[in-house]
DNA sequence: CGCCAGGCCGTGT
DNA sequence: ACACGGCATGGC
């Protein structure tokens, strides 16, 4: 799928040029949000000069929210930042750079330990900010491997598990070289929202899509 | 106008 | 353990 997505849409280039703060701050207010609605977040935090540990750090709580407004949940996404930059100074002496050199293991325990942040956005936070080799796995992910019958709910439930996606992905790019894991598990995500946006939604458009998952009769 | 977006969390069963 | 509803805004 990876191979056949890339060839399809080339490479997504997420997070390219982006400071690791401000990956962080995209994950946490994309979260059951639209990508433009949080572009404009950004770009109020840019404006207020804030795209920083320093910046969020000295903001007001009803700053912070005021600006986060566009993307939504903001009551509840401002004190989830503040509380990321407070472990960070704590338990990193606010470094990023601190931070990412961590085994991946304890920082995934102490990032889902965060008000705010469940397996996705940690897991988002682990690879595109921190560069760890980790498999992000998403409800387009999920609809894919659903509407292609390469996973089923594990017995006694209704739905595909976030770890059954993981270990799939996992699985997937087990006999590549590691040291080509962290970029594959990069474009593979991105691919999938990429795939997904366009033919993969709550209602499936398969017309088109270059996976050729030709369900549309039965959804 | 209604549906939905790159989830997470508290509550009820 | 898991399904379910709430959280908020703006694009389409």
């Amino acid at each position: 799928m990876h191979d056949v997505l890339f060839a399809a849409y080339g490479p997504q280039h997420w997070w390219p040029v982006k400071t690791q703060f401000e990956v962080i701050l995209g994950a946490y207010l994309t979260q059951n949000t639209a990508w433009k609605a949080v572009e404009r977040s950004l770009g109020n935090l840019r404006e207020a000069g804030a795209v920083s540990v320093a910046g969020l750090r000295t903001m007001s709580l009803a700053r912070l929210r005021r600006l986060i407004r566009p993307s939504g949940f903001y009551t509840r996404k401002a004190p989830a930042l503040k509380a990321f930059v407070a472990m960070l100074d704590e338990e990193y002496g606010g470094s990023l750079e601190k931070m990412a050199a961590a085994p991946t293991d304890v920082l995934r325990e102490r990032l889902l330990k965060l008000p705010g942040v469940g397996q996705e956005t940690a897991d988002a936070i682990l690879l595109y900010a921190l560069g760890h080799p980790m498999p992000v796995a998403d409800e387009y992910l999920r609809r894919i491997a659903d509407r292609h019958g390469l996973v089923t709910p594990a017995p006694g439930r209704g739905r595909i598990a976030y770890e059954q996606l993981a270990d799939l992905t996992q699985r997937a790019f087990e006999t590549d070289p590691e040291s080509e894991r962290a970029q594959l598990f990069n474009e593979f995500h991105a691919l999938t929202v990429a795939v997904g946006k366009a033919h993969c939604g709550r209602t499936a458009r398969c017309e088109g899509c270059p996976l050729a998952c030709d369900l549309k009769d039965s959804y």
